[in-house]
DNA sequence: TCACTCCATGTGATTTTATAACGTTACGGA
DNA sequence: TCCGTAACGTTATAAAATCACATGGAGTGA
């Protein structure tokens, strides 16, 4: 129902630090989601769906209480737990991110793979990028195994400039 | 003040994830601060003299309102932004960080070396154990540079089970 | 078909974390 | 010594997250 105002939308935004066709990358986000929790057995329940279709159209950190707000006005409930409960099953089946710096999450940008994401975070225009990062090698995989220590997750995350505010600080 | 307290602790706690002598430690980490923010005309008053004191005994991540109290019973304000300031002041300088994942704070492993932290947090004991990261080598060094990302600050804390708990575990 | 169970949802209430705003104090330079 | 600024203390409020409990609907097995 709220794919109308999907293809509202400009088919090219900025993303991570680019443009591509957003339209086209919600729909088929929202297609392998489906299928994906059709073949794992989990509920991808009217709430759940329209969480991440909200991630997936503002393509930046979400806040849980902006993602209520959406909900609410989609009709969904308005309590807190309405939100955070959603957003745990993406978070939970790889569907979404959650950014600790900033409280908010964002849709993945390769649900599906299994992977270690990491993040750019511009602290001026607050948009995000996803990349991959490779916890087992580097400084940290060397100082955990020296410590003994078993990394079962990793939060990884860079703040500082995107490229296009870079621009405009120069200019 | 509280400096005999210190001293009644026992001299070896677990630390990071081995032992060393603790009451040590903490004098010295002091003195270090004392002697950097007199060199930088930094203003160490007693409150965030206290709060370093505070992180160095307890040698976890310590959450604001906890060092609140912990302010509260040494005399000064007990509102937040008592506890929130001091905390500020001590990370802004390299004397303690934030561990984003668990909304905590602790003091600085490696204080007066300029650094970016990298941490290991046991899921099971909630101990925390402070490495150096190297953000511009890696997959996220190179994303970055890739798409013309400036890292200014790096957020790297990798959750799993640190040696210790993992021995019981297994027993 | 019916009853049962499990999981998801909706709601009210509360807890935890963090910041805004403002007056007062006190340190340090001119 | 005076002045400007930074630090402090307090009240109040905002923002983020969780608890507890009742309701309801999708499957399962009898």
């Amino acid at each position: 129902m709220t794919s109308g105002d999907t293809a509202a939308k400009t088919p090219s935004d900025p993303v991570g630090f680019e443009t591509h066709d957003h339209a086209g990358c919600i729909s088929s986000a929202l297609a392998a989601a489906d299928t994906y929790c059709a073949t794992e057995g989990l509920r991808f329940t009217p709430v759940r769906r329209q969480a991440l279709e909200i991630l997936l159209q503002e393509h930046r950190a979400v806040g849980a209480y902006e993602m209520l707000d959406r909900l609410r006005d989609a009709g969904f409930g308005s309590q807190p737990p309405v939100a955070y409960r959603a957003l745990e099953f993406l978070v939970a089946n790889g569907f979404a991110h959650k950014i600790e710096r900033l409280n908010a999450f964002i849709a993945c940008a390769h649900p599906g793979a299994v992977h270690s994401p990491a993040f750019m975070i511009c602290r001026m225009c607050q948009s995000v990028a996803e990349a991959q990062s490779a916890p087992s090698r580097g400084a940290l995989g060397d100082a955990a195994r020296a410590a003994g220590f078993q990394i079962e997750r990793t939060v990884v995350e860079a703040e500082g400039i995107c490229p296009s505010c870079a621009e405009k600080v120069e200019a």
